[in-house]
DNA sequence: GCCAACGTTGGC
DNA sequence: GCCAACGTTGGC
């Protein structure tokens, strides 16, 4: 079992987005950075736990709880010549970029990235490094009860 | 294989 | 809207 943290543009699909979905079930398309890639296509297993992340919007931070909710497949944007995130050296023979499903599980208070910073247990947290932009991070066992202890006190 | 140019992310 | 950080591209 792994923990992961996964950024969203709420204006996209926040979480409430997609526990308004038919089984709060949402393909994590879009991703188009290897690392973050890999960590779909190679890590992640059915059932790791998510902290759903609000970027790009007024007040960032970890907006709900999820899950990964499937195996890897290929994410059909690549392939969608009207998708923004159309990628035309990707073919359906050797897909290039590769997805998970994600769950929500629930929608919690808004932890802000200032309150995240503030938490020395999390001072090592990969979000909270310098520069790091990407959109898919591993959270170690011990960053992901810290927050969802904070989370069930609050 | 180097690296300059360019594009994107994302907080502020 | 700005800009720092960093990934990708492509000429050489």
């Amino acid at each position: 079992m792994n923990y992961w943290l996964m950024k969203s543009e709420p204006d996209d699909a926040s979480i409430d987005d997609v526990l308004a979905l038919p089984k709060q079930t949402i393909a994590w398309y879009g991703v188009r950075n290897y690392q973050a890639r890999n960590f779909m296509r190679d890590a992640m297993q059915v059932g790791d736990g998510v902290l759903f992340y609000h970027s790009g919007c007024a007040v960032p931070g970890i907006a709900g709880l999820a899950e990964v909710a499937s195996t890897p497949y290929p994410d059909d944007t690549q392939f969608d010549h009207k998708s923004k995130y159309f990628d035309p050296k990707a073919n359906r023979e050797e897909p290039r970029w590769m997805l998970v499903d994600v769950r929500a599980l629930k929608k919690t208070r808004l932890i802000s990235l200032a309150e995240l910073r503030e938490q020395e247990p999390l001072a090592d947290m990969r979000i909270l490094q310098r520069g790091n932009r990407l959109s898919i991070t591993p959270v170690s066992a011990a960053e992901w009860r810290h927050i969802t202890n904070k989370l069930m006190k609050a």
